[in-house]
DNA sequence: CTTAACTTACTACGCTGTAAGTAACATTGT
DNA sequence: ACAATGTTACTTACAGCGTAGTAAGTTAAG
């Protein structure tokens, strides 16, 4: 991840990965059969580890999961190596023939769903009746924490990853919920 | 822009942009000096044109600059090769020395002073004093924009990408002259 | 006579993946 | 209890490709 993130998969050599881990380049390639392998096998790890910290605690859904992202993303504000992995390699995958390309399609349909269901939570429990507009506001939730990301990443003193994040997702919802044209 | 769009800088050769024109990867480093050079290149000639199409017509400022964003999004879902490079390209240079990292940084720093500048005319003419979420709604603006994008690439039945980014874009512009909570 | 626009040929490096060898440990048969 | 036989986790060494950049030569135009 530590690699991956700094210098994209194309750039990131394994002998880099191998030395972080006290090995050769063979080593690790011993244990992963080849270097796409690894990155799929990288990306599966965070997936699984990430559950594991929720275990217990209830996977937000409704208008809870619009909070958790706020928070998620003033903690990403404090671990720049990992957003950074997930912007380089996110972007790097819609490249031809990328090893991450399916992963990432998958990724964002499951969050784009999940998303999608907590806004018709809170519509149902708002008495509103489902508008249009949930798929796209869904997909640009996640946009703008994506895009916030990659400005903060090139200027950090100039952009409040936080501070827009949650600017952003609360215009969105409220746009959801109660539609109005400013244009 | 084809070559570095389609596999990102870092995986492009040289050799396939000189099958393009017609010549040997040499003779592209004959004319730019050598790759980073060609990159930077590449860009400037991007922004040159771009400026170019805009002669005579007004650069919009104001609420046209909004719908403007929109025109372009909606442009952009025609021309996914071009959409590419920009998503690829500004996600790689995050990257460890990057050639086109200082180009990027600029670059948004530019465009959120055009869009903040807009938010401020639009505040003044509706005798709304400017609101401090300006600057995150200038950012976040351009955010979704690109995040939407990602999105699109991966998975282009999925995502409309001219819907989302005028609702995404509607709905920042709405929060920022009459701000509501919904969380 | 010079300069520009190349090409060919080459160097040199970085990288992934493979093959063969080695040391430690686990398993099994007697 | 102990040898024989894997098996695992590596290392070293190397093959082999792709690639950026360089140097020298060629052709055409000014």
């Amino acid at each position: 991840m530590t690699t991956f993130g700094a210098r994209g998969y194309n750039k990131g050599p394994l002998t880099e990965i191998a030395d972080q881990v006290g090995m050769t380049h063979a080593g690790v390639l011993h244990h992963f059969g080849s270097k796409d392998q690894l990155l799929l096998e990288v990306l599966r790890y965070r997936d699984e580890s990430d559950v594991k910290d929720l275990e217990g605690q209830h996977i937000p859904g409704g208008v809870d999961l619009f909070r958790h992202l706020v928070r998620t993303a003033l903690l990403n504000a404090r671990r720049a190596g990992l957003v950074q992995a997930y912007v380089v390699l996110s972007a790097e995958s819609v490249t031809e023939g990328h090893p991450a390309r399916d992963w990432f399609v998958e990724r964002y349909r499951t969050l784009r769903r999940e998303v999608g269901e907590a806004f018709r939570a809170v519509c149902a429990e708002r008495g509103i009746d489902e508008p249009a507009t949930v798929d796209r506001a869904a997909a640009s939730i996640l946009a703008v924490m994506d895009g916030l990301q990659v400005q903060w990443l090139l200027d950090p003193e100039q952009v409040d990853l936080a501070e827009s994040s949650a600017f952003a997702i609360e215009a969105i919802v409220a746009q959801v919920l109660d539609p109005r044209e400013a244009l």
